[in-house]
DNA sequence: GCGCCATATCACTCCTCGCTGATATGTTGT
DNA sequence: ACAACATATCAGCGAGGAGTGATATGGCGC
């Protein structure tokens, strides 16, 4: 019976994880910083974020199959795009709580950085 | 120059996936979730999360030392709590968000589930 | 059609993190 | 002081994911 509960609740919390996981990327971090101010296509976020042309690709496709980011062909570019306000709304409220926890985040090398 | 503004980009990226980090796991969510309603003592957390008591325990230290929870002595028990109503409201927007991309983050599986 | 550019995919390696089991520290009663 | 409970720590194992390099696909202009 706390079985039951207990599926529901990882279900849910697996989505969770999942999607922060999403977020808990430097290189998907700067590409949807990058993203965030203007749509830009990959060749343009290879430039800005200095990441290897096949790795911002990977991490697009993954953005895209999550549901992160939207992309729209424009002749032999495509073009990608944040898909929701939410994901602005979300990454400066992450911003909100690094500063009250950045220090605590920064000293915590229980698990190495990046 | 480039150089310069990568700099402080990545510091603050650094940062913002260290704390993403954080919370991109299943046990750490868990506890999390649990520390939302009530504070809890440990013994109370590996009831009602199921997990193993060094698992907690070894959790609730990275929490603690990110700051993202905090504890107080009580008698032979040390009782958790979330430290920071942020927190809270960071976790309401990922429900947020996920009620829009669940569909594709479950679709997801460049990266396999848990 | 061919070469070029933009993007995607694949195979592989390395590293990190999460979990477990055993053990240590600490605190409270008796 | 000792026993019992609560919590923390540590070593080691195993797995997943991030990055790279090479290569494939696809659209565009000549």
């Amino acid at each position: 019976m706390a079985q039951l509960v207990d599926d529901r609740k990882s279900a849910t919390i697996e989505r969770r994880a999942k999607l922060f996981r999403g977020f808990a990327d430097p290189s998907r971090l700067a590409i949807l910083g990058a993203l965030c101010n203007e749509p830009l296509a990959v060749h343009e976020i290879v430039e800005r974020t200095e990441l290897s042309q096949p790795n911002v690709s990977n991490h697009l496709r993954c953005l895209l199959d999550c549901g992160l980011v939207a992309s729209d062909r424009e002749g032999r570019f495509i073009r990608y795009r944040i898909s929701n306000p939410r994901i602005t709304v979300l990454l400066n409220d992450v911003d909100a709580l690094l500063d009250v926890v950045a220090v605590g985040v920064e000293a915590c090398d229980n698990y190495r950085e990046a």
